[in-house]
DNA sequence: TTGTAAGCGTTATCAG
DNA sequence: CTGATAACGCTTACAA
């Protein structure tokens, strides 16, 4: 017994040629309506299903999206995974993830196996600037769409966060609430959210005339940990800021537990905000102060973005689309 | 100009057959030095990689497996996929994954994808007990690993966490600790998980001659808003119980926040404990006693086993693995 | 050390 | 309606 059958073993069992088990499998009108059911019957006894490998290489078509992330754990990037696969099981296609640390030779290597005829297209968020040269990678009839990347490619389809307003509206919203020595825990440096936040930030503050403190630019490297670390080193400034923006909700979370330790209650003595709305900031204590951010919705328009690539061809007009961010007001920042 | 490149058209221009060019591309040692370089060189100007699809035909190999999961979004399952992606990567396989939410008629059809030809191996969770007949639909010369599933399957190499013993641990701890009317909030009906935690709960009741109270079950699923519900209901049973188990820790950071609204002091009026031990657990207040899942582990080790049965072929032997848990004792549970 | 040619499992083009 | 047969892009005996 063979431990797999292939379109001949069908063929031959049913007394057809290949050609005639390929048209049922592909729903050829013209086949005879008997041929058909015995074939289905005899496919279905040896439980033969087409080879797909054989079929992409004959199609260059493999109904398949790459999915290239910086990481695949935590509550953004899996949120992005899970938008991304609602679409696309919607409409038929299947995904092949890849992380890659921002590591530029892991993403070139990753690039080298997705552009070998393993994936109809591409979607690729790169956050980091070295990852830039992705596009170098990029073989140019391959459709993709970029993620919250940096730069303005009128080649590409691009989908980003807006970071910059979502951040200066919350900065904006401090002000308004008295605040005015507003420290920032930045992200990493280099990347694109990151760097967007912080302009987000100084921009608010320029706006109400307040003077930027480089005292107040602390870094971070969207880790609990380093928030937390950051929140020590905030306890020692003088003046003390009124308020931190961090420019994740980790880093607000970590800061949150060092101020928990260091005695210092929030939002009394300090208000804290974050960025990101990730689920758990509704129920910290207090709650947290964030901006939200559509996750979910870049996952489904990314997939939707690039299946439409695929399937109008590339002659689809590149775009670059925004996606709002929102103010969530909870306890931490101390405005209720 | 092409918009990619064969292995013809590299062959061609170097002069040379495609079968030299192939051995270029498979390190094979009998190629004469110059030659290769020549090869090298152009290929590399042509930006040519050579199409896996054809290369998975000829070999049956597609250096990938295939990871089936209820649902790709959570801390629970982003962090499996972690795992396994660590392991894959590290060893040359990449990762196809796709997700059921349970359904079987998603299970059978993903499976049918799967197996024809684009994985070389699979790694399945499906702990809902309909989901059972996944055997069925595996060929039997794929290799597989089991994650948290039902039934003991000598045929399959299955990876399991101690639920059961996870949840003993937890009840037999409040129960040194006093408590004697201790309610559950159950897990999702038929899930593998809920069932043996249900069972651990049952098993230290018994241990301490304590009887089961009908009235202390509560039905939940897995959800935070289902926790909430159940914290609602709990409230009002009398005697009230001085303790609650929920199943996981969704369930209970909303019993939480139920007992919050309720004006139920946790852990003093009521101690709560979790399972699974994410990552929030730690942070929101009170902190939230729970048991620990070697949930990066489980993808790991996962991963490992499917990769060692898929390169010593499947005359390695089947096994079954289960992974310890541990109590995490917080504020929640009243006893610190 | 290199080339020739068969074959992997499909689909597509033509005849019939 | 059905059957040969040539691709698809690659690996691998076997021959040279």
């Amino acid at each position: 017994m063979k431990s797999y059958y292939t379109i001949k073993d069908v063929a031959k069992k049913a007394g057809v040629s290949i050609a005639t088990v390929s048209r049922v499998f592909n729903d050829s009108p013209f086949v005879n309506e008997e041929t058909r059911k015995r074939i289905s019957k005899i496919a279905n006894e040896l439980n033969y299903t087409p080879n797909l490998l054989a079929r992409g290489l004959m199609l260059k078509k493999t109904d398949t999206l790459g999915v290239i992330l910086p990481d695949l754990y935590g509550d953004f990037f899996s949120e992005v995974i899970k938008g991304i696969d609602e679409i696309a099981r919607k409409k038929g296609y299947h995904i092949l993830v890849a992380s890659t640390h921002s590591h530029k030779s892991e993403i070139e290597s990753i690039l080298k196996v997705m552009r070998s005829g393993r994936v109809d297209g591409l979607i690729i968020m790169s956050p980091h600037i070295d990852s830039n040269s992705i596009r170098n990678f990029l073989p140019d009839n391959m459709p993709a769409v970029l993620l919250n990347c940096f730069g303005d490619y009128s080649t590409l389809t691009s989908i980003t966060i807006d970071n910059f307003n979502g951040a200066k509206m919350m900065i904006r919203h401090l002000i308004k609430h008295g605040h005015k020595n507003i420290a920032i825990i930045k992200g990493v440096e280099g990347n694109y959210d990151a760097e967007e936040r912080l302009r987000g930030y100084r921009k608010a503050l320029k706006e109400s005339s307040i003077t930027e403190s480089p005292r107040y630019l602390l870094n971070g490297e969207f880790t609990e940990e380093s928030g937390y670390m950051a929140m020590k080193k905030i306890s020692s400034i003088r003046p003390r800021p009124t308020a931190v923006f961090a420019s994740n909700d980790s880093m607000a979370i970590g800061a949150i537990r060092a101020a928990h330790e260091l005695g210092i209650k929030i939002p009394v003595d300090i208000a804290i905000a974050g960025f990101d709305d990730v689920p758990i900031s509704k129920y910290i204590k207090p709650s947290l102060s964030s901006v939200h951010v559509p996750i979910f919705d870049l996952g489904r328009f990314a997939a939707n973005k690039l299946i439409e690539k695929i399937e109008k061809g590339d002659k689809m007009k590149h775009e670059k689309m925004v996606l709002n961010t929102t103010l969530m007001v909870r306890e931490s920042c101390g405005c209720l």
